[in-house]
DNA sequence: TTTT
DNA sequence: TTTT
């Protein structure tokens, strides 16, 4: 009972989400997501890279959608989940997903650009587990 | 901009929660969590505790003044904050605190005993960042 | 470049490790993992359980293989790693892992007890990386 | 018994390390490191900044001390550590620190340039930690 | 005291 | 398929 499963991730996307609006209105969107180390082998400077299936529903797809690109660098929170589906060929196949919980664009100053802040562009969905603690930091005597 | 913030704890409650309702009717509750570490030094067993002041806002608070205890081990998630107080004598002080955004009560069968399952004692917020995701993983075809 | 690929699992093997010793003396551990939420649904305990690959390798792998068995309560810390493989019939297939980096056992006193103290089961490779912070905690004026 | 005590963290330096070299040779780095996070409120962008005290030990500050400057943008993983000292006055205070275990740059391109790759520079300590795994990730069909 |  |  009662576990933890949690992934934390940071690395940029391979490539613009791709976004489906599912029967019933529902919002997913997806993109795989590069994260690379760097370490020296025998004096060598070795890169070894990591994709990533990330999966992204509802609000958190919409934002996606509208703030994260190909190339973008992100800090990325979520769960593992592993699914099962038929191929073509009618052949039972399995895929890891990071189904993502919050995200944060990090990175360039340009990266920041076209997000404009108006009160249309609601928080991310994420952002408001903040709102809560943020607006209430009173200076109570503990 | 835009950075990350967290903080994850392991450990068993040192007190039960101390709850207060604020004006205006926010809740909050605090208890101090010790989180152990045990490693060999010479063939001998050391134990180090780090004692950690854990905050809860609104309905996470409600949530732990029903269903955590002194000696519980809980996983803890949350943020650091650093603020400021005056103690008696009117000097400044400073306390880092965790602002728990999440937990989950781990170990025996036991401690969750005098949890009843009703529809009354609500999901713990935390939890409902689960529903989201947990409700729609049908099997599209990605 | 420079990213970063974490996991955090609390939860329960669902088999002993099973051990393999590679060509050139290596050791290669791996078992399942359960991690299972719960969450209501209209009044009714739901709970949903995901299972994970864990891999551990040399020192980690021995660790492991000594102190874990089918049932017990795991923090696991690592990074995920897909990697491909043939199966019988020649077919390419793909399978996501938890490379472990870390792991710390949870639950009752029971589950330790098996686990003599003596200077022959040495610190998992793991709990070392504390050791370099835990014996210099002097106490510095900074 | 046996906790977690972990903290992850995205942000700026506040200032250069200040390194020290204590009595037997161990060399201790600091500095502050600034996570803020931006929340929307009644249609205004809101930044809160969180400002940590950030500690490393020996290897790791020494390379602190080379790689890390004044506004950079890092990815720091630790743990909270409390420690009490005496003031000027010898009055107890208490400050908590995040003790790294491990860091990585973030950030723009410029960040690495003075970044040369030779034999010499070792990998962080930190890196280390990947090797393992990293050189030993062949095919074998579990 | 950082960054956007 | 990303980034450095």
């Amino acid at each position: 009972m009662s576990g933890i499963n949690k992934v934390i991730l940071v690395g940029h996307l391979g490539k613009d989400p791709e976004v489906r609006h599912l029967d019933g209105g529902v919002t997913v969107a997806s993109f795989p997501l590069a994260t690379s180390e760097t370490y020296n082998k025998d004096g060598k400077r070795i890169e070894q890279t990591e994709w990533h299936n990330i999966v992204l529903w509802r609000g958190l797809a919409e934002v996606a959608s509208k703030y994260l690109q190909k190339g973008k660098l992100v800090y990325i929170e979520g769960k593992l989940r592993t699914r099962s589906f038929e191929d073509r060929e009618k052949v039972k196949k399995y895929v890891t997903e990071v189904v993502a919980e919050n995200f944060t664009i990090l990175g360039r100053k340009s990266d920041f650009e076209n997000t404009p802040v108006t009160s249309e562009n609601a928080t991310p969905k994420a952002e408001t587990d903040y709102l809560d603690s943020a607006d209430t930091n009173g200076d109570l005597p503990f």
